[in-house]
DNA sequence: CCTACCGATCGGTAGG
DNA sequence: CCTACCGATCGGTAGG
């Protein structure tokens, strides 16, 4: 594990547990045994930081979803496997994607911008897949966008409460939100 | 509307911005028109600000889920209505909705626990009230807990993307929510 | 409700 | 990778 990812992962936990704003690079620092001007040996500043791990974040997040649905040819296969793609995200990475969820007013505006539009990128995956069985005539919703955040949202709530040693196992919750997501769909 | 009323609306208007660690009590005192100084006849500390924001939101929302089940003798009735008042609450008060969801980690200790105390009573509503459908008969859920985050995950996600001059009326997304709760749970 | 001011902490730089 | 240090800003107090 290089410095660099080092620093991220150190980062990431403290912007999960205290915010970005909260966190002094000193804190991120000391986790990691080093003084705070050392840093900047890695890194070119807090905020560009910041932008790297969300970032990072939603390409990945975007990837699996491609991923995910082309593992399938059926229409409503493809929608459980991308919910499932995306609950495995906000558990594995729980950290990660909470952060990414919270810390978009922390951004300076012209990465706040792109971000804004990464996760545009990842809402219009699932419009279009929605869309593409209301053409084929399998799928009734009317609204291919509301129904696009009712999964978003539902399926953020994970990485706010998930837990490891929960009352909830990983393949648990992945069968649950499939199920659920089909459902809302048919 | 009085100072303390004041200083409190301009305090969930920045918060909702740019969150509280980003947010100085000179922002608080220029949004109405006062020094940073002044904001101290009438606070007792930013930290204490914020914590009577969320206290006040969250028992708000305990007392029109309350409300709202009692308007029905109905069980599925009273599982819609309860998911419409909380569509309305993050609706109508969606900035201090998504201060209460966003800023936990910015309360003292003390103040968090008893944050958390709240919430899980709001959850244990929910559950109570999805355990009596069970116990009735007309209810199959083998997981109510579970099916209460989903809920409330699903609901939460409008005190972020919901906007007034959006493409969906207050109205439309209390009926859509109304009937996606109910279809959750036959 | 104001001005004047405090100690603490912050992100970041200089220089080695 | 370190020590030494900078200017800026913060929450909060004193005193009127």
């Amino acid at each position: 594990m290089s410095r660099s990812d080092e620093i991220q992962s150190a980062a990431i936990e403290l912007f999960y547990e205290q915010g970005y704003n909260a966190t002094s690079l000193k804190e991120i620092a000391d986790r990691i045994n080093l003084r705070a001007p050392s840093l900047y040996n890695h890194i070119e500043s807090k905020q560009k930081l910041l932008q790297d791990i969300m970032f990072d974040g939603i390409d990945v997040l975007n990837s699996e979803f491609d991923e995910a649905v082309a593992q399938s040819e059926d229409i409503f296969e493809k929608i459980r496997l991308a919910a499932q793609a995306l609950v495995r995200h906000n558990i594995r990475r729980k950290k990660q994607a909470y952060v990414n969820s919270t810390e978009i007013p922390s951004l300076e505006a012209g990465a706040r911008d792109e971000l804004v539009r990464r996760r545009r990128s990842y809402a219009d995956r699932w419009v279009k897949l929605i869309e593409s069985g209301v053409s084929a005539g399998v799928i009734v919703s009317s609204e291919p966008l509301l129904t696009t955040f009712n999964i978003i949202d539902l399926c953020a709530g994970l990485s706010r409460w998930y837990r490891p040693d929960g009352r909830w196992s990983e393949e648990r919750l992945v069968a649950h939100y499939g199920r659920l997501t089909v459902s809302m769909l048919v």
